[in-house]
DNA sequence: AAAATGACGGTGT
DNA sequence: TACACCGCCATTT
């Protein structure tokens, strides 16, 4: 435990609605460590939370899908946001609108 | 305690 | 736009 950094990432993770989506860095930046996006990703795929933590609706900084422990990779990932209501624009998610402010 | 790892991000080609 | 390289940080081994 201790691990505040992982934590508040599932902390802020919680906060995002479905249909929205967020970046690793933004979520690292809200976690109080901007640039630690790539730690952000190790807490995903280390510790998932699973069902308590939707991690599926992490992103990158460019709205492109990275990976994704669980089954069928990144290709379920994409299904799963757009069941949600996310707009994906090809292969990658529309930041523009299913990026969701963590400050509120 | 030190080194290696990884679901990133930005920049260059 | 796609691919490659470097730099960044926290976690794991």
């Amino acid at each position: 435990m201790n691990k505040k950094f992982t934590e508040a990432i599932y902390e802020l993770l919680r906060t995002v609605p479905q249909g929205k989506v967020v970046t690793y860095g933004d979520l690292a930046k809200a976690a109080g460590s901007p640039g630690a996006a790539r730690a952000v990703g190790l807490a995903m795929k280390n510790n998932p939370d699973a069902p308590h933590t939707p991690c599926h609706r992490v992103v990158a900084a460019d709205g492109s899908l990275h990976g994704y422990s669980g089954a069928g990779g990144v290709n379920r990932k994409r299904e799963m946001l757009i069941a949600e209501g996310v707009e994906f624009y090809g292969d990658r998610v529309d930041l523009v609108t299913a990026r969701w402010n963590l400050l509120s």
